[in-house]
DNA sequence: ACCAAGCTATCAGGGCTCTGATGTTAAGCA
DNA sequence: TGCTTAACATCAGAGCCCTGATAGCTTGGT
């Protein structure tokens, strides 16, 4: 058995692996649909939820999405760059800034969402309705017992 | 219901957000594991896998982690500027690197391997060794279903 | 012997994410 | 009213990862 074998059998001991292996698939596969878009995934994540829920402040987005304040801040800066959000001051709170899609952010949306909506498709084609649901909800568990605070 | 419940339930209705935040979750805890030892996630991967099989080129160690060379590169330099590993010039390859753990470097994994399954043993725990098997089939399916070449 | 393919390493550039720290504003309470 | 607490935004610094491109070495087929 090479080294390559070796390690591979070593780290597959590891519930942890695979479902790190799923999400790096996932990850790649999504990046590959969206690239035509000129969209990364966090990117296109941003804009899905802003054309959820229009004119969301930067630390809603952020906690929706799962990453810190400063990510997204970063996130918000490209996307604005790219003339696919707009940011102003709330109206009630001056500092916060409230964000809403472009014209062109909601065009190009629709279309990057197909592109995303076709992996999502692939992925759960793999499964049967009811293992689908069988494995949402390993998943959730897995989830919920990882944190430490708990 | 609020701007983030609705994206939250808009967002549910992915199999692929679950996969995400289990993954999410997992590397949060394995860097909080990781962290009172100076190491990154991605640092302890490529030790344990040294550990596993000493001598690996870093095109080796790129496959093995599922990383591009390039991050692999990045990674082993800053692992040897903390003298934690060595890389050497292959005796049949001059130009291949071939990297090994020094000693600190064993020394430090040692300790931060016993971290990082604490946070393996977690995860398992929630699961009964039945619905432990499960789970890793159907990752191992999604994984296996979502490459576009295939 | 030669040339093409493949593997190795590395440089350059850009994007995402985090920790840590700072300043501002709004809301609650004594 | 004034203080405390909490939430928001942002700057600074660092690590990881990717795509694209460059260059040396090795193997195998011609």
């Amino acid at each position: 058995m090479g080294p390559e074998e070796r390690i591979a059998a070593a780290v597959e001991t590891r519930l942890g692996t695979f479902v790190k292996r799923a999400e790096q698939a996932l990850m790649a596969e999504k990046a590959d649909a969206l690239r035509p878009f000129g969209l990364s995934v966090p990117q296109y994540a941003v804009m899905y939820a802003l054309s959820v829920a229009p004119g969301c402040s930067g630390a809603q987005l952020a906690r929706v999405c799962y990453v810190t304040p400063q990510s997204m801040a970063s996130l918000l800066s490209t996307l604005e760059s790219k003339k696919l959000i707009e940011r102003r001051p709330s109206d009630v709170h001056a500092q916060v800034m409230v964000t809403k899609l472009t014209r062109s952010g909601h065009a190009l949306l629709r279309k990057a969402d197909a592109a995303a909506l076709a992996v999502e498709a692939r992925l759960s084609a793999a499964f049967t309705a009811e293992e689908e649901g069988r494995l949402r909800e390993l998943l959730q568990r897995a989830t919920d017992a990882l944190p430490a605070d708990g």
